[in-house]
DNA sequence: CTATTATCTCTACACTTGTCGCGATTAAAT
DNA sequence: ATTTAATCGCGACAAGTGTAGAGATAATAG
């Protein structure tokens, strides 16, 4: 399954409201992009046609989507991917910006704390 | 700057190199990917159209090539893109990639344990 | 010197992606 | 019951991407 970045922009709100709808992914997608429905719109017929998305139910003549998907079957490979893409067998780059820029949880940095032990 | 997945992989492998040639980055390409010399060679064509690459002699008729960019100027922005894209603010799996399946040295564990410890 | 081979340049083409409009249809408001 | 508004389905299009062949030309081998 390959999605294109505004497909994954797409799912990932879904993956986070748990199901919505075209015009209610629209006002959120507003928010940081300047879209028209059509567009939006388009891109969940993607998703769908993907099976990335289903349709689960109806409001009137307004569908329903919810993710086909589990967000860590897309995550994982990308991952993997990225790393040897980008960073190309060096992370150290990443673990930089992972760390000086991203904002760990106490919970996140207590177990790589636990991880980093086994390590020894 | 924009580049696809294979200017990536082509470029990543001028980083390694420093300096090339098409045939020679053809034949690094093919240990992956089973495509043409023309395929390559296009790839390099718009490398050098997007100022990532540039020429910087000759051998007989044979172009050499090196980065016109730095590695990190490139990596920088993707990392960051990368973990709000498909990370979308939840860095833990990619934690997880890092520390379980990535072969990290020494030096970066060590690295890491230091900056943990910084955060305490 | 001529034939062969390696490279280069240029062109091409199908597929994906971001973007949207239009006409149809259903729901809501008057 | 009509008018208005929301939503859908579908088609469209330019730019970017992966892929490669064809023809020109320079280098090399015989």
């Amino acid at each position: 399954m390959k999605l294109s970045e505004f497909e994954l922009q797409v799912i990932n709100i879904m993956w986070t409201l748990k199901e919505s709808t075209a015009p209610e992914l629209h006002k959120h997608i507003i928010k940081e992009k300047d879209v028209t429905y059509s567009t939006v719109k388009t891109i969940i017929d993607r998703l769908e046609k993907k099976h990335a998305i289903k349709r689960i139910k109806n409001f009137g003549r307004t569908i329903v989507y919810a993710p086909a998907i589990k967000q860590e079957s897309l995550q994982k490979p990308l991952i993997k991917k990225f790393i040897e893409k980008v960073c190309a067998g060096n992370p150290r780059l990443l673990l930089n910006h992972l760390l000086e820029d991203e904002k760990l949880s106490e919970d996140d940095i207590a177990y790589l704390q636990t991880i980093i032990n086994k390590r020894k």
